[in-house]
This record gives structure tokens, C-alpha cells and sequence, in this order.
DNA sequence: GCTAGTAATTGGTAAGACAACTTAGTTAGC
DNA sequence: GCTAACTAAGTTGTCTTACCAATTACTAGC
């Protein structure tokens, strides 16, 4: 056998052009909103061609890392994570109510239960925050969306696991492109029982800042149920067997 | 309140095209393995022109869907999931070692005690096939890897669930990636104790078979603590800090 | 079986027509 | 005078055709 030699692998353009953008994003030199440079110009920049470069960018269109708009140019969205999932679904007709929030009984309890171990005091003020803010809507009768979305991924980032975050991020994502789909296509409606929903997230708080693993994986769970039940409430449950 | 509309929405040409690539390979019109016919060809069957097509094939080569081979061709890979992380992996430097072992003993087990409650009696076939061969590759002292995934794979896909599926898988390719790295800059040698691997999946496999939830949870968390430890003797432990 | 040459195919570039948006300037109405 | 609506020119993404380079697959000849 002769000497090993590594391969050299000669990485496409449009993979580099990716990456590139990319890494600018994560370092800071391009924020959300950011207008990349128009397609001429930045072809030459990166010395690529221009349809090379669309290619690239492309690719970043479809992750929804960036968004083209025609005359107006390129612009860096927002995003905190690679959200796979949310073409996923629309792709793959396999993924069902039900089996969201099967995974995110799965994943999120015991995220939760790290989270009341690995949570800082600077984590806590985080989700105190929100908490108040739910607390707040729920006063006015209004069920807070954002509020409620961005509880779950608080906690997700307090494990400190951006992997953590990014599946728990995605299954949200999940949830509300299919409960949006459920509404515009049967008219379906998710009735919330609001001071429930409080109190679970109340006492989900609690468990992490007293740091009771137990309880917080308990109280995530029985939240998740709750929603579970009001999803489906008045609803074939023989979705669970249609979600394979 | 004036009348809804829908949006009219145009859609651009490359996303049509990998939708439109993507159902072909859902309707097993295209299975993996087979040859997409050539660039030239595929653009006039699809009326775009080339570049415009590529931007399609550029999206589903990076998400690793089909694979294109200068001077060969567009060949369909084999994905059971859309693999998402080894992308990820590959710009997101947060994602080390540590995260990923981290988050395998959070979803996995929980993933293996819903196993135990939803297996059938083929999937049980199936386990058992993998057991045995990984019984066999123990016996002539080599790491079975590739049956070491596919048991893994195949106890999630026993929950029915493609989103438990595809985040066990994506972690797994992930695990693959990152310890390939660092075999290849550090020299790392990751010393498996072979006897315990195998009564490890040994022990996973009773309790799913015996439908014990409780012990399916503990064996995979058990089987994982094991890994996580060898994957990290004598190593520096400040990882564990790292790993943002 | 091996080799060398040829064909087929992807990788990448260049230039241009077109469509949609932006901007600035102009006009109409108050 | 001031604002709002229209207009026209410039900017920018969208997509095409055409061309060459690099790599792989194939075949003929030995």
C-alpha cells in the first residue's frame, strides 16, 4: 500500500459562496435587515460569475437565511436557528399534528429538566420577563403567541445546547405553519383555556429557579398535555394512528 | 373589512424545480440511486434554462438530497431524512463534541421509552436482526459503526414519528461528522469497550421487547453515559464549559 | 486486461433581454 | 405653498442563450 494522501477536495462555488454569507452573518458583519450588495457587484467581489452566486444565494433563499426581492435586492432575515423543519412539512406529507406534539412531549420535558440544572441567574431574569409579559396579555384576554413561543425557546437556550435549541425552535416553527394550515383549511380553532396556560407556565418558572429537575420535567410535561388535549379536544383522535 | 384574497404568489422557477424533483423522489418515480437525466436535458423537459436549473439542483445538493458528480451526472442519494445538521455542523462552530452527546442523552432516551410503548412485533424483527449482527461484529473484535446507527435509527423510527426520526438521525450523522474531525486534526482514538457496547444494546433491546418503559429509558441513558464517558477519558473535561 | 482517445456530462462564465422595484422629478388638486 | 398622485429613468433580481473548461464514462485498438 502506498502513502496515504488526503483527498483534495475542490468544494463547488456556490458551497463557498454559502458558507461565506453565512459565516458573515454569524459574525456580526451582517445583521437582519442588512441589504447584501446587489448580485453584480457581489459576483465580482467573490470573482464568481453571477449565476454561480445565485446559486448560492439560492440555496440561503430557500434556508431562509436571506430573502430576494425582485428590484429590490437582497436582504439578511432573521434567523436565530436553521429552521429544517418548516420545509420539511411542507414537503413531506407525513408530519402531522400529532406527531409534533408527540416530539415535543419527547424532547421538551427533559429539556426543561436540564434547564432547572444548567439555568443561570441571568437566564432567570430572561424568563421572569416573559413570564410577566404572558402574565400581562392573558389579563387582557388575548392568548400571547409570541410570548408563549418565545418561553419555550428561552428555556431551550438556557441548556446552553444550541443543538437543543434549534430542535425545539423548529418543532415551534412546525406547530404553527400546521396550525395555520388547520385554520385556512377547515376553519379549525384552537381553544385555549388561557388561565390554565398560565399557570402551567408559572409553575413551570418555578421549577427551574428552584432548580427542582423533577418538578420541571412534571410541569412541562402536564403543560404539554394540556395543549396536547385542547388541540384535539372535539377531534378524531384517530389521528394517532395516521401518523406514521 | 373589505373580501380576502389569496395572495397571488409567483413562484420562483428553482423552487418549483425542487419541489418538483422532491415529489418525484417522494412518488418513488425516482429511487436512490438512479441517474436524473443531464443538465441540458432535464432544463428542456422542464422549459428553464440551465442556470436556472442548477439553482434548483444547487439547493437539493447542499441539503444532500441528490449528489452531483462532475462529468457523471445528478444521482438521487439514499435520504430517509433531510439532513439538516451535518450543514449545520459544518458554518455553526458552537456545536461541538460535548453538544452533541448531550443531546442525544436528552432525546434518546425518552425516545427509546416511547419505543417500548409503541413497537410492534415486526419492528421487534428488526432489532433483533441488527443485534445479532452486532453481535457477530463484536465476536471478531471490530466496532459494528454502521449497525451502531442503524440500531439507534430504527428504535426511533419504531415510534412511528418522522420527526423523532429525523432528529435521532441528523444527531447521528452529526456524532459521524464531528469524531471524524477530530480523528483527522488531533489524532484522536476513541477506545469503545467492546464487551459493554454489546450488552449495552443488548439490555435496550429486552426492555423494548418486554415493553418496560422504565428500563428502555434507563438501559439508552446507561448505554449513552457509557459512551459519553469513553468518548471523553482522558480528555480535558473544561468541555463541558465549551460547549455554549 | 490495459491504454489512449473520444464522447458525454457537470462546473463555471459572459452578455443580454426582461420584469419588478426604487427613486426622483413633475404635475394636479387643495 | 403644500401634499398626493402620477411618470419616467435607473437599479436590481429573474431567466435565457451561448460558450469554454474540467471531469468522468465509454470504446477501440492492442
Amino acid at each position: 500500500m502506498s502513502f496515504q494522501v488526503n483527498r483534495i477536495e475542490k468544494k463547488k462555488a456556490y458551497r463557498e459562496i454559502v458558507e461565506e454569507v453565512w459565516q458573515a452573518i454569524k459574525k456580526h458583519s451582517l445583521a437582519p435587515g442588512d441589504k447584501l450588495p446587489p448580485e453584480r457587484e457581489l459576483s465580482h467581489q467573490l470573482n464568481v460569475g453571477r449565476p454561480t452566486l445565485r446559486e448560492g444565494l439560492s440555496v440561503l433563499d430557500y434556508l431562509g437565511i436571506v430573502e430576494s426581492v425582485q428590484g429590490g435586492g437582497y436582504y439578511v432575515k432573521s434567523v436565530t436557528h436553521l429552521d429544517l423543519s418548516a420545509h420539511l412539512a411542507s414537503i413531506n406529507r407525513n408530519v402531522s399534528p400529532y406527531s409534533i406534539i408527540t416530539a415535543r412531549l419527547t424532547l421538551e420535558p427533559e429539556v426543561c429538566k436540564l434547564s432547572a440544572r444548567t439555568r443561570t441567574e441571568e437566564d432567570l431574569n430572561t424568563l421572569a420577563g416573559i413570564v410577566n409579559q404572558i402574565k400581562k396579555g392573558v389579563k387582557q384576554g388575548i392568548y400571547p403567541k409570541k410570548e408563549d413561543r418565545g418561553f419555550h425557546t428561552a428555556i431551550a437556550d438556557t441548556t446552553g445546547n444550541p443543538l437543543l435549541g434549534s430542535m425545539v425552535k423548529s418543532l415551534l416553527a412546525l406547530t404553527d405553519q400546521l396550525v395555520y394550515q388547520a385554520i385556512q383549511s377547515t376553519g379549525y380553532r384552537f381553544d385555549l383555556r388561557l388561565h390554565d396556560f398560565q399557570s402551567d407556565h408559572e409553575a413551570i418558572f418555578r421549577a427551574i429557579k428552584n432548580q427542582d429537575e423533577k418538578e420541571a420535567y412534571r410541569a412541562m410535561r402536564s403543560h404539554l398535555l394540556r395543549v396536547k388535549r385542547d388541540m384535539f379536544s372535539g377531534w378524531e383522535e384517530e389521528n394517532e394512528h395516521s401518523s406514521t
